[in-house]
DNA sequence: CCTACCGATCGGTAGG
DNA sequence: CCTACCGATCGGTAGG
């Protein structure tokens, strides 16, 4: 007699990629072995292996996952009708919002993407200097019409997306201080540095 | 007849904790293994045991190295007679020039400690703590004499430490741009957004 | 999903 | 400083 097969297609896998995001963020993607993410699910390590190929697979999972995100919202942030200074504002408070709301793929993606294998390296690599580029010239932009100061842009780029990625503390952070808070803090800061 | 022993003393294991920097920052604590790191030095890899106890006694190494010297700047900060703010930039300046003149061990220090074992572990969170709190009383002050804006302190030196610590690319940046230029973007930019 | 197991690689030691 | 080697652990497979 058959179970009643109503489990969605897919989710024993999102199980699986879920517990590595937050295995690979407290250990590393180096030091998590797949005896360690099998005892998280709660299974034999090799059963593991009936659901996904291999243990990059679910960096590259994780790494790509975030990526796209970050990309399809850079077309959308591009494509509006604000100055250049909001839309420097707009992928701020994205920037921030994914990192409260997906803290441990975001987190793994920005650390550990070094151990994707070539062909997904170059990708990664690739997608993650369009997108830096692609945010410079918003920035630069808010140069020229005098709403951000003179600056290496690439420069500012760099500093606002480690000032954001880098806080490892979220969790606690949050708890402490309430999120929107944090969120109005962050921007003040980083925004206020960029006005003339 | 044997050789004149003008060596310094320790230098042998100096370059072998060079060395180690600069393979644990390319490739992760983890993933570098002894024998990449014997061949980086020109031995076989049971030869490194004659200068080195342990592959961890080359983190702690780094790792305390480091923050030794933090810490000894911190003290000379605080007990210098300038403001607040003056305080904040003249840690933010030791931060990036530490960044630019030690960046394999700096970085290393900030991205792998994790992997210290525990007596060093616990030791060198609690500096990393100690070091964060005595940085966000001289932000407090700085708010309470009106120099620098109503914030969350801690948070403001968590944007501020990753900021400057994030740059993954600071070989690069410091090549495209001239490391006096990049240091004055990032003091305008960190320094602007505290003011009120 | 499990038991059993493989080849590779790891950090480190013995002994010279 | 090297050769030789050890026990542990790794990612992954075979076969059921």
């Amino acid at each position: 007699m058959a179970r009643i097969k109503i489990e969605k297609n897919g989710s024993r896998k999102e199980l699986i990629v879920g517990k590595a995001a937050s295995l690979f963020r407290e250990k590393g993607f180096k030091a998590s072995s797949m005896r360690d993410l099998a005892e998280a699910v709660g299974v034999e390590a090799a059963s593991l292996y009936n659901h996904i190929k291999s243990k990059t697979e679910l960096l590259h999972e994780l790494c790509f996952g975030v990526a796209n995100r970050f990309m399809q919202h850079m077309d959308e942030t591009e494509s509006k009708k604000i100055t250049a200074l909001q839309k420097v504002e707009d992928l701020i408070r994205f920037h921030i919002a994914e990192m409260i709301e997906h803290y441990e793929e975001v987190y793994v993606s920005d650390r550990e993407w070094k151990y994707l294998e070539d062909p997904y390296l170059s990708n990664f690599q690739n997608q993650r200097r369009m997108y830096r580029k692609r945010f410079a010239a918003i920035v630069e932009e808010g140069m020229k019409q005098k709403q951000i100061k003179k600056m290496d842009a690439p420069t500012v780029v760099l500093i606002l997306l480690h000032a954001i990625g880098g806080i490892e503390s979220w969790h606690r952070s949050t708890q402490k201080i309430n999120a929107d808070a944090l969120t109005e803090n962050m921007v003040s800061m980083l925004v206020g540095g960029l006005k003339p």
